[in-house]
DNA sequence: TCATGAAGTTCCAAATAATGAAACTTGATA
DNA sequence: TATCAAGTTTCATTATTTGGAACTTCATGA
């Protein structure tokens, strides 16, 4: 639905071109053949080929002989686990998160940007159990989720001019903001207002409330939500967990500042 | 604990170095600065230099400035997701993990073979609930962990002689396997008996029962254990466990049999 | 059986990008 | 302020990547 990206990455030689290799195959959600990826890819097959050779030899891709088809190898995610580890602000957030799921009896989401679209690297479900894996990874979109337009709005100038450049703009429901101006504006309500609204703009019935997780810098590192559906919830009941988010999203910056600098 | 190969990739050009900068940048379990890399680095200073900068402009890695130094980039956590998916066994083999942690109250371990060595790709705990991710994408030796020597027990000759000329044979405690003659020897009896144990031979008091997961053309696509700790129970008390596993071995092939050829 | 074509693979001279020694800048410390 | 270590830039040389085109398979159907 308008989520992937595929216009080639900003240069960088060919390492960013077998990057860009890479989203592409990842960004199929299935195993793909090569005249597949060949589709939307701006190289030329020989070159294309070679890129997939060298990246299915790396480890970085599968490839399975029996179907000529390629697919996101495991290397992946062995280097994921450090990455997960090390720049997520996942495990550090945990307890927060822990506790603000005791208080509050709904969906939340732990989210940060990667390049304009949200990333979301937790969640705990009122009612099933952590997920994790399933879930921290999953990419969506920016401009019509309350993470995504929370985070947009806190970026810096420059940063914001380009995440909203990067926007699909598909509408998803009938609330869904469809051009970038109207999601400039949103954004600016937001910045006034401090948390940021998802209101049945992604999907018809979910509703949430999302803060940004500001370092005292004012570097914006991440955002958090609560979810709720419309049938449970109103906007105005998620108003009565503003406190309690925002507290949670205070807590995880200043556990994210204590640990810039370690020694 | 020598889990780390420090020697160049397989070459592979400018991709494989930039790829073989970011697996060391991952193994240093903490962020890192330029001359920590450099260090370990076969390469020279501009052109590690620039390899650096190719990686944190594509965001696979994270540059601090504040601290100078580099992380895994949040990137990867997004390319990992559609490898856990695609190319893991793990959303394939759940169904049947859950069963077999119903059945035997013990942690269970699910793992495939990265380049050599184990990589965890899911986990059950009997106490706590699962952990996913954090446990997801761990990485462990070959030569003594269950599920290593199982899976290199199954084996192509090839395969399994370049897997035993790679183990680092550190001898974490005295029942380690030091030597690739008495790995092999391992081995062979593993292939005939069609279990793997783990003697406290990575852990002193934990002890493990391990099966490969095999398709019915022979392949090895992982496997899968059973861990406990000598306190608990013994050698003899997995055994009684040895017909649940290898059923749920068996299932999990099953399934990834029928996924082979979806349309 | 033999044409037709689609999918994947290899070739090779030209174009381009990577290399790395050395010089330079920066910032911390004595 | 001098000194040193860490990080960054330069540039002529070298090596890799590029991509059009030719080639190989393999499946399809006339």
């Amino acid at each position: 639905m308008g989520v992937i990206d595929k216009s080639p990455q900003t240069a960088d030689g060919t390492v960013g071109k077998a990057l860009h290799v890479l989203d592409m195959v990842a960004a199929h959600m299935r195993p793909v053949r090569f005249n597949d990826i060949l589709a939307d890819s701006p190289y030329p097959k020989a070159t294309l080929y070679r890129l997939l050779q060298t990246l299915t030899n790396q480890g970085m891709l599968n490839f399975d002989a029996d179907s000529g088809t390629y697919a996101p190898g495991i290397r992946l995610v062995r280097l994921a686990h450090s990455a997960w580890r090390q720049s997520s602000l996942a495990p550090l957030a945990r307890p927060h998160l822990d506790e603000l799921s005791s208080q509050v009896k709904e969906t939340i989401h732990l989210a940060q940007l990667d390049r304009g679209q949200v990333l979301y690297v937790d969640k705990r479900n009122a009612a099933t159990p952590v997920e994790m894996f399933s879930q921290a990874g999953k990419v969506g979109p920016g401009y019509c989720t309350g993470v995504g337009k929370a985070m947009m709005a806190f970026l810096d100038d420059e940063a914001r001019e380009d995440a909203i450049r990067h926007q699909s703009y598909f509408r998803h429901t009938e609330h869904t903001l469809t051009s970038p101006d109207s999601l400039r504006a949103e954004l600016a309500a937001i910045r006034t207002r401090g948390v940021a609204y998802d209101r049945e703009e992604h999907e018809v019935g979910i509703i949430c409330i999302a803060a940004p997780i500001l370092l005292s810098g004012g570097r914006l590192i991440g955002a958090l939500s609560i979810t709720t559906s419309t049938q449970r919830k109103s906007l105005k009941d998620l108003d009565q967990l503003e406190a309690d988010l925002q507290a949670c999203a205070n807590n995880i910056a200043g556990a994210a500042e204590n640990w810039q600098f370690p020694s």
